[in-house]
Parts: structure tokens; C-alpha cells; sequence
RNA sequence: GCCACUGUGGCUUAGCUGGUAGAGCAUCUGAUUCGUAAUCAGAAGGUCGGGAGUUCGAAUCUCCCCAGUGGCUCCA
């Protein structure tokens, strides 16, 4: 006999070789709702056999694990349809991810169309029930057992030690190398939904085979997996680019450039609100500000070591005229011209990638002592880089963008409350806009490495001083080893889009790298040069990535003082034009984004017209509001005040504005 | 950059196996003056992402290019 503990503290006596789904059954009933089980903490499946004493715990399909152990086991019915329908593909691999799973299969390309007749065989593989059963086999079954797929080959010669063997999971005549744990049959996967189908590289090499991955989602009922879609469903309305061209924010032109963003006037109000906060706060800690240039020359980046070393993300560099003329004359093709370039024999400008190298020319243009530092130079500094075309999308990944960069010059000393000061004008950012949800990567060297330049004391006191700012931000974070960038520590805020894709937007850098390759020294208190390290920091990242994800974060409802239009003013009739024009005129003369619409039109059709552009206001004038100098307004949903004084109202948005608060409220609290 | 898919007037979109495009919203004109999510009538607007080809004839077939979407790779 056994001793089972169960999570509520009971324990039960079973003859051993009882198995977990037993002891559960018997706990908990026949509808117990669980997948797999943990054993003394340790997942194992439903079958597995317990012969000592132990503690059992069912782990139910809406947990976590449970979740988990579903979308593995439906990667798992993926690859046993997929093997149905196309007998000449070859699974690889195919684990459970963050939103649901994926299986990548060594095969001709197939199209998105495909799935559905994937996905019906998927529905009727679970319809038929099968068991899923766990095989221990020896190192030699097991390559018997995959002797025609190269890939499973791989993997067992990498992950076990010789003579080891390990274990399969077989459904019907299907199996897979697989540690588990699974469901017990095949019913439990019943609602998926295939998504999506992409090439991937086997293990994420380039260099290596073209796979096809197919993604879906599963869920344990019904009910669930129809929530899911229904949540993709409404995320996708909050799409930045779907929203940017409803709400008249940016604009992509095809002949203007892959990647490159317009801002139309109403986005424009938007990015130039937040500059404008962040200049408050910049003026606040002490920051100057400075404006450079958008190119420079290639020498410059010669010595900063971005060209050419990083030359493939870089837009090609310019070249004079003159020179250019002189060398085409001579017949030098591309690549001598490339050539030249890049060992320094001709001069060009490049499009700057980054504005470092020009705010460091401003520190070395004077002679420098300790007393002036920290010296913190901001700029909104707009920076292009050629990324991969495939990788271009709306807002935020883009090939010219504006970065809130600032650059810190310090001293030793300074480094850890000067990154403290960093972290603090981000976190009053993210607050100020609510934005909550966002994670904390604190980038240090891997120990093992010596691609990192600088003195190990010195990185480890610049490491500590990045996972103190970090820790003092009261969200998570993760310390992440290896990376770092090579010149020193760094700390990012991730955040994810609507779809669950994560972009980084603020970033805090100590760098020991470039002064010393510009040579940057100050006066010390003992009359000795000394050597500045720098801090790079973005609190937004850039101004286009930062208002696409705020765009999302806000569904396109911004806050009052954010929102391009502040009022919209409806009149009811053409004769209350007049008193529109007075009411815009005494908004405007308090600095309020107003519009008007004073003309004949149907104020049904007037509201439905704007409520698309969501101002925060709807400020409809009527003979009522005209006769009694008042105003009536119509909230975002719906919700409607009448007869407000002009005059209280110009007060109350006035101070809403100024207070950012989160959302209009005049009309009723935000929700 | 790689693979698949997509690309029709400002927006949304119909157009099956090839015979030179239909519609709704928006726009403009006229009527309506009607208190909060589609008043009526009329007009104008596209040669179908660009180019080449097959064909008597292509938005519909082929090829190349451009752009977008999803993912991979990359991201100082």
C-alpha cells in the first residue's frame, strides 16, 4: 500500500500501481476536468503508475500547466493530420508557445488555404479518439523508430548522452519523440483553429533548411476557443494602422519609401503633445537640449566603429558629386566604389543611424572638467536605418524615425543615480499615460564572453546599478546574461501590440566604448584627465513606435490633452453659426483644439461623421445653448450634459487638459 | 532578405471557368432645417499596384518588379 497526499491535505491509501488518473477519479470525481497530473511537483501524464508514497495533484485544462500540456498535444494532432494528408513531410519540431502552438514540418510549401483541410483532419482525429501513450524506448528503438527523419536524429543525437533512451508518444499508428506530458486521448482537442502558415529555419539558422510552420490555437471548450477569436477579433480594431487611417494620424506612401512615415496633421498634434511633455520633464532634470544634423561624415562613423562594420542596416552612404563624376569617368564600378569606402580612401556622408557620435562632438567641443558633469544633451533626434524589408511594419518598425534620445556624460560616480534619473522619467511617462503593462529587461554580460569591452569591476558596478534602478520601478523585471551590448549594461521596456507581438520601446545604455574610441576626457578635482562614461536613454524609444503602441493602448480614444480634437462643435441649424464661431473663438483663446461644423447638415449624420475621429468632446449649440450663452456635450459613448455654462466649461476642460488626465470626464467619471 | 497570401475610384468591396468594371460610404449639386450612431434626389469619380508577355480580346492566364499582411531571420 501507498500513501497519496491530495493538495487539500488528505491522504489516502492506494495498492501501488495505481495510476494518477485513479487516485484523481477517486478524489474528485468522474468530471474532474483535469489533463495530466503533478507528482511530488513533477508533471507526468494521467497513466502514470504510482509505487511509493507521494503527493498527487490534477492539473485542470484551464490552469496554466493545463493549457500548456493542451497546446502541445494539439502540435502533436497537428503533425499526426499533417502526416495523413502529406505523407512525404517530415515533422520536426513543434512545442506549445505563449498563445497557442505551432509544428514546423519539413514539406513543399503550402498555402494559408490548406489549413482548413488540415484542421478537418485534426477534428477528425480527436473525433476518433485515440489514446495517447507513452513508450519508453532504448537509444536504439528510438533511432529505429526515426531512422527515415533526419531531424528527430538530430535532436536525440544533441539532447541525450549515448545510451540513454527516452520516450514516444504514439496516437494510433502516429507517434512522436517526446518527453511529455500529453492528454490521455485525442477528444481533448477538439476545439483548435489553425492560423497561420510561415516558413521558419530549422533550429532558427538561416543557413539551415526552409521548414513550414503552422500555427494554432486550442482550447479546452467551445465556448473558450470562440472567446479567443472573439478577443483576436476586437484586437484587431485597435490596430494602429488600422486606427492611424481612420483617425487620420500617418500616412505610408508607396512612392515616397517602404518604412517611412508621414505624419498628417492630426498624428501630428500627438507626437509634438508628447514632446512637448517630455521637454517639461527634460527642462526639469537638468537636460540641455541640442539639434544636429541628420548626416555626417563616414569618417565619423569610422572612428565611432558603426561603418562599416554595421554597413548592411545602414542606407548606403552619399558621395560628392564631384567625386562620384570623377569615378565613373574612371569606370569604377559599385563594388571598387564600395570598396574604397569602406578603407577610408574616399569621403562620403551618411544618413546618421544614431545621434551619438553628434552629441559626442558637442561634449569634446570644449574642454570639459568634472564640475560640469553630469552634462545630459537631449535631442529629438531623427535617425534612419535600412532594415529588412520584411521586417517594415506600420509604426513600429520602421526605416526613419525620431528618437527622444539624450545622451549623459558622467563620471564614474555618477552612473548609478544617473541611470536612477533615467528610469524615473520613463516610469512618470508610463504613468502619466497609464501604461502598466509593460516588462523590464535588464541586459548584463555573459560571463563567459570577451566580446565586452571595459574592466570587469567596472562593469560589475554598472550592472548593480542597473538592476537597483530596475528593481526600484516596482515591476517585473529579468535580468537577462549575454545581453548586454558589447560597450556596456543596459535597461529596456518591452511592450506588447495588439497581437501579441513585443517591441521595445524606452532603453537605458551605459557605454564605456565611445569615449574611449573619441578620446573624451574631463578634469578631475586632483587635475587629472579622467575618462567620462556615457549613458544613451530613449524613455519612448522613438516617437513613431511609441505612438503606434499608444495608439493601441488607447484604442485610438486618447486623453483630452493627447486627442487632436479637443471639441468638435455641432450646430443644429445654419442660424447658430454665429454663436459656434463665438464658442470657437473662446475655446481657442484658451489654447483648446477646436473643429466646427456650422452647416446644414442632419446632426444625426454630423455625430456620425465624427464620433469616427473620436474628439474628446461633441459640443453641440442649438437655440437653447445660444439664447443662454451655455454649451451641451456629447461624451465618446454617448453619454450627454446639457446646458453648461460657456464659461465653466472652457474652465473645467481647460484644467482637465492641464491635469492630463486620463480620460474626457466632463460628461461622466471615466470607467 | 526568405516563404505564403493579398493589391479593383478617398474608404469598404462585387466581378464563376478571359470578352474592355458594378455597389455602399465619403465627395459635389439641389431639396429638407429635422435636437444627439446612416433624410431624399441627382452628378462626378476607377482601365482594375507597375511593366512585359500569351490571346482576336485580360481586372481575370504567365513572367518580372513594387507595396501590404502573417511568420522566419535581423535589430548598434
Amino acid at each position: 500500500m501507498i500513501h497519496v497526499t491530495l493538495p487539500d491535505g488528505t491522504v489516502n491509501e492506494y495498492a501501488a500501481g495505481i495510476t494518477c488518473a485513479e487516485v484523481i477519479t477517486d478524489a474528485l470525481g468522474k468530471k474532474h476536468g483535469c489533463l495530466a497530473a503533478k507528482v511530488n511537483g513533477d508533471e507526468y501524464d494521467m497513466s502514470h503508475v504510482l509505487d511509493m508514497n507521494c503527493s498527487v495533484e490534477g492539473i485542470r485544462s484551464d490552469s496554466e500547466e493545463g493549457i500548456h500540456i493542451l497546446r502541445h498535444s494539439a502540435a502533436h494532432l497537428l503533425a499526426q493530420a499533417v502526416m495523413e494528408l502529406y505523407p512525404g513531410a517530415l515533422p520536426t519540431i513543434g512545442p506549445a508557445i505563449d498563445r497557442g502552438f505551432y509544428y514546423d514540418f519539413a514539406m513543399e510549401p503550402i498555402a494559408e488555404s490548406d489549413l482548413k483541410t488540415i484542421e478537418k483532419k485534426m477534428k477528425e482525429l480527436a473525433r476518433r479518439n485515440f489514446t495517447v501513450e507513452r513508450v519508453e524506448l532504448s537509444e536504439e528503438d528510438l533511432r529505429e523508430h526515426f531512422v527515415n527523419n533526419p531531424y528527430k536524429i538530430e535532436i536525440i543525437d544533441d539532447k541525450l548522452e549515448d545510451g540513454d533512451g527516452s520516450t514516444i508518444y504514439k496516437q494510433g499508428e502516429w507517434y512522436d519523440l517526446c518527453l511529455g506530458p500529453h492528454v490521455p486521448n485525442t477528444s481533448r482537442l477538439m476545439f483548435t483553429k489553425l492560423t497561420s502558415v510561415s516558413p521558419a529555419y530549422w533550429r532558427g539558422d538561416q543557413d539551415r533548411e526552409q521548414l513550414v510552420r503552422i500555427y494554432g490555437l486550442v482550447e479546452p471548450t467551445k465556448d473558450a476557443l470562440r472567446e479567443t477569436l472573439h478577443r483576436m477579433e476586437e484586437a484587431k480594431k485597435r490596430d494602429h494602422r488600422k486606427l492611424g487611417k481612420d483617425l487620420q494620424l500617418f500616412h505610408i506612401d508607396e512612392e515616397v519609401g517602404q518604412g517611412l512615415i508621414l505624419w498628417t496633421p492630426r498624428g501630428a498634434v500627438i507626437r509634438q503633445e508628447l514632446q512637448d511633455f517630455i521637454s517639461h520633464h527634460l527642462r526639469r532634470q537638468g537636460y540641455k537640449q541640442v539639434f544636429t544634423p541628420h548626416i555626417g561624415k563616414l569618417d565619423l562613423y569610422r572612428k565611432s566603429g558603426h561603418f562599416p562594420y554595421y554597413q548592411e542596416s545602414q542606407y548606403p552612404p552619399l558621395v560628392e558629386r564631384d567625386l562620384m563624376k570623377k569615378l565613373a569617368d574612371e569606370g569604377c564600378t559599385c563594388g571598387e566604389l564600395s570598396n574604397l569606402m569602406k578603407t577610408g580612401e574616399i569621403e562620403g556622408y551618411m544618413l546618421k543611424p544614431m545621434n551619438c557620435p553628434h552629441h559626442i562632438k558637442i561634449y569634446a567641443s570644449q574642454s570639459r572638467s568634472y564640475r560640469n558633469l553630469p552634462l545630459r544633451l537631449a535631442e529629438f533626434g531623427t535617425v534612419y536605418r535600412w532594415e529588412q524589408s520584411g521586417e517594415i511594419s506600420g509604426m513600429t518598425r520602421v526605416r526613419g524615425f525620431t528618437q527622444d534620445d539624450a545622451h549623459l556624460f558622467v563620471t564614474e560616480d555618477q552612473i548609478a543615480e544617473e541611470v536612477l534619473g533615467c528610469i524615473e522619467l520613463v516610469q512618470i511617462i508610463f504613468d502619466k499615460l497609464g501604461m502598466t503593462d509593460y516588462r523590464v529587461r535588464v541586459g548584463l554580460r555573459d560571463p563567459d564572453s570577451d566580446k565586452y569591452v571595459g574592466d570587469p569591476a567596472r562593469w560589475d558596478k554598472a550592472e548593480e546599478a542597473c538592476r537597483a534602478a530596475a528593481a526600484s520601478l516596482g515591476v517585473p523585471w529579468a535580468e537577462e546574461e549575454g545581453e548586454a551590448a558589447f560597450y556596456g549594461p543596459k535597461i529596456d521596456f518591452v511592450v506588447k501590440d495588439v497581437i501579441g507581438r513585443e517591441w521595445q520601446l524606452g532603453t537605458v545604455q551605459v557605454d564605456y566604448n565611445l569615449p574611449e574610441r573619441f578620446d573624451l576626457t574631463y578634469m578631475g578635482s586632483d587635475g587629472e584627465h579622467h575618462r567620462p562614461v556615457m549613458i544613451h536613454r530613449a524613455p519612448f524609444g522613438s516617437m513613431e513606435r511609441f505612438c503606434g503602441v499608444l495608439i493601441e493602448h488607447f484604442a485610438g480614444k486618447f486623453p483630452t490633452w493627447l486627442t487632436p480634437t479637443q471639441c468638435h462643435i455641432i450646430t443644429l441649424g445654419e442660424r447658430h453659426e454665429a454663436y459656434a464661431t463665438k464658442v470657437a473663438h473662446a475655446l481657442r483663446e484658451h489654447d483648446i483644439r477646436v473643429e466646427v461644423d456650422a452647416t446644414d447638415a442632419h446632426i444625426k449624420k454630423k455625430i456620425k461623421t465624427y464620433r469616427k475621429l473620436q474628439p474628446a468632446y461633441m459640443v453641440i449649440l442649438g437655440d437653447g445653448e445660444m439664447e443662454t450663452n451655455t454649451v451641451s456635450l456629447r461624451a465618446r459613448n454617448g453619454d450627454q450634459v446639457a446646458d453648461l455654462p460657456l464659461d465653466e466649461f472652457i474652465k473645467l476642460l481647460r484644467h482637465e487638459i492641464d491635469e492630463k488626465t486620463s480620460q474626457p470626464s466632463l460628461v461622466a467619471p471615466p470607467e
